[in-house]
DNA sequence: CTTGGAATGTCAACAAGGCTGACATAAAGT
DNA sequence: ACTTTATGTCAGCCTTGTTGACATTCCAAG
């Protein structure tokens, strides 16, 4: 049995309880189901899945990526995006560049096509989190991107901070 | 084009953007990611998946439930969970004992090696929820919640609810 | 009481998207 | 030129979602 936090200092750390952490372990399970389910259901019509989603939001955020970068992004290995890709391309969503420079890369872009699947799926899933957003409030806004950041693998963060950053 | 939150009322609604809804959106991938990560490695040790995970999880959760129950709050088939079950039973994990007063029912339950599998896994993802808090504060900590229950779909809500006020 | 439908759970087969391994090509170092 | 390294592709496997078919149990209508 855990009985860790609970007896710590003196100074209110009630927040940090088993019971506290167990209730964020379950807020966060079933709030991204519904991060993910208006998506997933735009996605599901197409034949498409959450993987190829994340590509484009990612080719999206940074046009002229390479696969690599991409890869490190996403965390999965470069087969398993690969085929995703060759998905994407094939039906004219992403246009896939041989780099210039380096004649070995990839250079990834969203078509017109690939361009309005983003825009619909981007704004299916900011018209949610618009809506939590609203009715949560901005103090709450700010605690709940606090707490995310404070979560994150360290290297993910880097690639998260990199993207804040860019245009923002 | 989206070009909704920024043209609104008129009280500070930059929380609202485009832009801070992306943010958003990004932090919750990432964030994912490491909310994961410490139990999916104790899980790949021992031949399981997230979803033995979240099975082990709920059962804890209250002990006797019914394979009924448990679909509605993972969301998922019952042909789906079954596999996931069955691997838990014939491992010694979970025991499944048929219904008293409704035969057709099975009540699940964990058995010792069940709950040590879930302390195990528990542990590890409260102690990085819990230094997750502790970074962001009990404000912050507020403020996560809200915004998470706030994204929440409604029915998976009324299921997050009733576990919160249980033993809360 | 029996019989037909609804509820519950199981088995089989398939698809998406992870994974590892083997390999082709291009670049870079010796 | 030749090996090493980086990058991307192809083949095949595993987990975990899916639907479809089915067995059992319960319950309500006849």
């Amino acid at each position: 049995m855990p009985e860790s936090a609970s007896s710590t200092s003196g100074e209110s750390l009630l927040f940090l309880t088993d019971d506290q952490l167990r209730k964020g372990i379950e807020a966060m399970f079933f709030a991204y189901r519904g991060f993910t389910a208006d998506p997933d259901r735009i996605l599901a019509e197409k034949g498409y899945g959450r993987a190829h989603h994340r590509a484009i939001h990612f080719i999206n955020r940074s046009p002229g990526t390479t696969v690599n970068n991409l890869l490190s992004i996403l965390g999965v290995t470069k087969q398993s995006l690969n085929r995703v890709l060759r998905a994407l391309v094939e039906d004219g969503l992403v246009e896939s560049r041989v780099g210039v420079r380096d004649k070995r890369e990839r250079h990834l872009f969203l078509t017109e096509a690939g361009e309005a699947l983003e825009r619909e799926l981007s704004t299916a899933q900011r018209d949610r989190m618009r809506a939590a957003f609203r009715e949560a409030g901005p103090e709450a806004v700010a605690g709940f991107r606090q707490v995310l950041e404070a979560m994150m693998d360290s290297d993910l963060r880097r690639h998260y901070t990199r993207l804040k950053e860019s245009s923002g």
